[in-house]
DNA sequence: GGAAAAAAATAAACTAGTTTAAGAAATTAC
DNA sequence: GTAATTTCTTAAACTAGTTTATTTTTTTCC
């Protein structure tokens, strides 16, 4: 594991919010400055069930999976967030209650991570960040309806096809059976998919 | 139908905002000023796929279901509203894209209903009302969230079992039809899970 | 670089929930 | 108040996805 590259970090996350809003350098420099970095091995935890989230994580460089355990144990992965994206729970960060997902690197990782109390402060000098933060928020909640209303109503063989088409780029670096949680279905039944999708 | 009894609507409306922030006789006046008032017919709709809506929804007296139809045309319902609750169609509300949601009323129903740029008003001349607005929020997507995570880790009994506990004061005033359709199941088999539950 | 562990494939028996269809009960509308 | 429509029940055949178990392939780790 390499060390942590703090110049290319945050030239990704001031490429990140530069897609949506213009900041001057004393801007960026005051947004880089509110930031901790965090780096994770493979198989580590950023969260935990059961404990309140203090932190939106920003993905530099690696891969996480964020996934909760159902009654009968098992896993069922709600989100991957490679590099430039966000992530977190934004339930627990919300409320401040305990959360019920594992945040779990796949690969050796580094992120951002920003608090609440830094949103706090960053929207008191910078008010055109209320915007942007927003629109994150709006966003991941959009999506999150979208993923939700394709689990309603569409077959795993559908909903295997869209993910291969909206993310071809994650199926190098997800196992088999990460899939199959995020799917919502067995390894086995991802496997005969797949089988079954090369024999055409 | 009744006529609409402005009076005590906005007494339940100031009765809600009233659990989460005290307001004086003169900001009470704003906020309620901010509503326009609508009545709608049993099986009418207040919003339909397509439509981009304007507003967020107080129910004031009557029932409303908030669904959308999957690819095969069936119907999946995401929340019913009676008195005393908030709905709309999120997604469509913030991003202004599109809806894919019917809202239709399941009895003759009174609402009042708020626009995005009156809440904007709202936020500048009271602050206060913007943390009961993203409290407003906060609940309704921390409850998403665990409705998602029913519908993912819970069987159809288990998941009927539970709105059975939780809604106890809906069962009355819905259709098993719609209740299948909240669950994510045929009518036959909730008619089949009750006849189960009836005999024990 | 090779042993140990984890992941993936295959296949057969199984189950939760669907589909279809037909009759009984309850609501609605004039 | 009764005819028409909608909702609910029951039951049997069916299907998408699970479970279990065994074998093969890939990855990890010292």
């Amino acid at each position: 594991m390499n060390t942590f590259d703090s110049q290319s970090a945050h030239a990704l996350l001031l490429q990140n919010v530069g897609r949506f809003i213009e900041l001057d350098e004393t801007q960026q420099n005051l947004y880089l400055s509110l930031f901790k970095e965090k780096r994770i091995r493979r198989k580590d935890f950023l969260l935990q069930p059961g404990e309140i989230t203090r932190y939106e994580y920003f993905v530099v460089q690696g891969a996480l999976k964020v996934y909760t355990l159902d009654l009968h144990g098992k896993p069922h992965v709600s989100m991957f967030a490679i590099e430039d994206y966000w992530t977190g729970d934004m339930a627990s960060f919300l409320t401040q209650q305990p959360s019920s997902y594992f945040i779990e690197a796949l690969e050796d990782t580094e992120v951002l991570m920003i608090s609440k109390e830094n949103w706090d402060r960053l929207f008191q000098i910078i008010p055109a960040f209320e915007q942007f933060y927003r629109n994150l928020y709006q966003r991941s909640l959009v999506s999150y309806i979208q993923r939700t209303n394709q689990g309603i109503s569409l077959s795993a063989e559908e909903r295997y096809h869209i993910f291969l088409k909206k993310y071809p780029f994650l199926i190098n670096r997800i196992s088999q059976k990460d899939l199959a949680a995020y799917l919502g279905v067995t390894p086995e039944y991802v496997s005969m998919l797949r089988n079954k999708l090369s024999k055409k």
